[in-house]
RNA sequence: GGCGGGGUGCCGGAGUGGUUAAUCGGAGCAGACUGUAAAUCUGCCGCCUUAAGUGGCUACGUAGGUUCGAAUCCUACCCCCGCCA
């Protein structure tokens, strides 16, 4: 199925590729130059193992490296394993712990795993920069960096303000965007994939490869995602990512919970929904002739298919309907063994366990404990919380006051629902037995 | 080497002797509302304990000290940052 470059290169095809969730391409008529070449294009892709979990926004560039493979164009994925130590300086600068090469390894193995769900591992050089780094002395470095100045280094935007703000820039710092533009002259990259805060580092490997008498590669930014709080880029530090190892449900839900004003740049940016139905949407989303809800599930289900299935696409979809939009329980709850005829014994003796009919009573005192048995509940003053907040349901009876106590009757079965999305099913351990 | 600034709760950031578990913003959680886990509104937001806003513990870089009482004053130490050399 795959076409090799040049065969039957669609150049709809092609042009679509370089815009739709394209940020900038620098040289732009050079890029299309190459392309049209016919000549299989070497894509330089790089990573530090210092993170290890891939989410949304990295998946905007991924998706382009795919696109390109399936073109016939050749990815390197660089593991950044020098870079990593030194930590990429962009947005706030952080002095990163050093890492062993064994966690350095094994960040390197799950980034990996995840990386090849989007990209075609068949058309993956992956190259290690200790591989040319390894071999790196004191002269190296000392020629590496006479080739550039501080006012260079210094245009780059974070190290300006932090340079003018008067915070702190280290040396190493400063070595970072060299270090990654001798990972372009390395390996002879083409092109140079990143994200719009790569730009200035991708240019300085565009520059020293001209130094070194290569090709300058060529730079293809793509736009940051917003995450989920709708107004930061998607990051892990700022807990406002989706991940794509992220279980159906939870995917599903994440993206539902995105800001409306952020859909189309989703659908745009990580689907393949064609431009014309884009279109489409927008247009209805600004005569407000539908609910963007309706297309936010859209997305959400595009998503969680794209990563999973269909069916689990579906499925989550479901629960989603059920869960939230009419606030039932979900088919599957986990179960949480309990020993029911000696409760008082787990849960502290000392309470009092009223008895009717044939159910335990439990009473504020031991149910906030159960809550957190339960692991519902990090603390027993969050439970209290939660239940004078009324968001504790047990049975779908929304747990009140039983003379100036909170309580409910608790038997095999029972299911306890804390909020919107906490659920435990209670089950006598006995019985099991 | 000299001078100066700073270390506060998940994050940012107030607070310079008591009514401060510690203003405020963000994040998070809950409730209401809603065609969405959007938006909006309200509330909660250290831990344990109690019938209870009851009692207690822990907390403002670390260790001591002054004081009836300290995040706030003193001493030493650790760490971070800038400027001048």
């Amino acid at each position: 199925m795959s076409r090799g470059p040049g065969s039957g290169l669609n150049t709809m095809e092609t042009s679509s590729i370089l815009k739709r969730g394209v940020s900038e391409i620098i040289v732009e008529e050079e890029m299309e130059r190459l392309l049209s070449s016919g000549r299989p294009l070497r894509l330089k892709q790089g990573f530090d193992p210092s993170l290890r979990d891939i989410h949304l926004g990295h998946v905007v560039g991924l998706r382009k490296l795919r696109q390109f493979q399936e073109l016939g164009h050749q990815v390197i994925l660089i593991v950044g394993d020098w870079t990593a130590q030194i930590g990429d300086p962009s947005g706030e600068s952080q002095t990163r712990p050093m890492l062993s090469p064994q966690e350095v390894r094994e960040n390197a193995e799950t980034y990996m795993r995840q990386f090849f769900r989007v990209v075609d591992r068949e058309r993956t050089d992956v190259r290690w920069q200790s591989e040319w780094f390894g071999k790196f002395d004191l002269a190296s470095v000392i020629e590496l960096t006479s080739k550039f100045t501080v006012a260079q280094m210094l245009q780059r935007e974070d190290f300006q303000k932090r340079y003018k703000g008067g915070r702190a820039i280290s040396l190493t710092e400063l070595l970072y965007p060299l270090l990654q533009a001798y990972d372009s002259v390395a390996i002879g990259a083409d092109v140079e994939f990143g994200g719009n805060d790569q730009k200035f580092n991708c240019l300085v490997g565009r520059e020293l490869q001209g130094i070194m008498g290569q090709a300058p590669q060529q730079v293809f930014l793509v736009p940051l995602l917003v995450g989920t709080d709708g107004s930061m880029k998607m990051s892990k530090s700022l807990g406002n990512y989706i991940a794509i190892d992220e279980p159906p449900n939870d995917m599903y839900g994440k993206v539902m919970s995105i800001p409306d004003g952020l859909i189309m740049d989703y659908f745009e940016l990580l689907t393949d929904v064609p431009d014309g139905e884009l279109e489409e949407m927008r247009a209805e989303l600004s005569s407000d002739s539908v609910n963007p809800m309706v297309l936010k599930k859209r997305l959400a289900h595009e998503i969680v298919a794209q990563f999973h299935d269909r069916e689990s696409a579906v499925e989550a979809e479901q629960t989603f309907e059920r869960v939230v939009q009419r606030g039932e329980v979900p088919e599957e709850i986990p179960e949480f063994p309990l020993p029911l005829s000696n409760l008082s014994g787990v849960l502290g003796s000392k309470h009092t366990m009223l008895s009717v009919g044939k159910t335990l009573y439990l009473t504020e005192l031991p149910l906030t404990r159960l809550l957190v048995l339960l692991g519902l509940v990090n603390t027993r003053a969050e439970a209290r919380r939660l239940l004078a907040q009324g968001a504790v349901e047990v049975d779908g009876n929304k747990v009140s006051k039983l003379n100036e106590e909170y309580g409910a009757p608790i038997y095999d079965g029972s299911i306890i629902k804390v909020g919107k999305r906490r659920f435990v099913k209670v089950v006598d351990a006995d019985k099991r037995t």
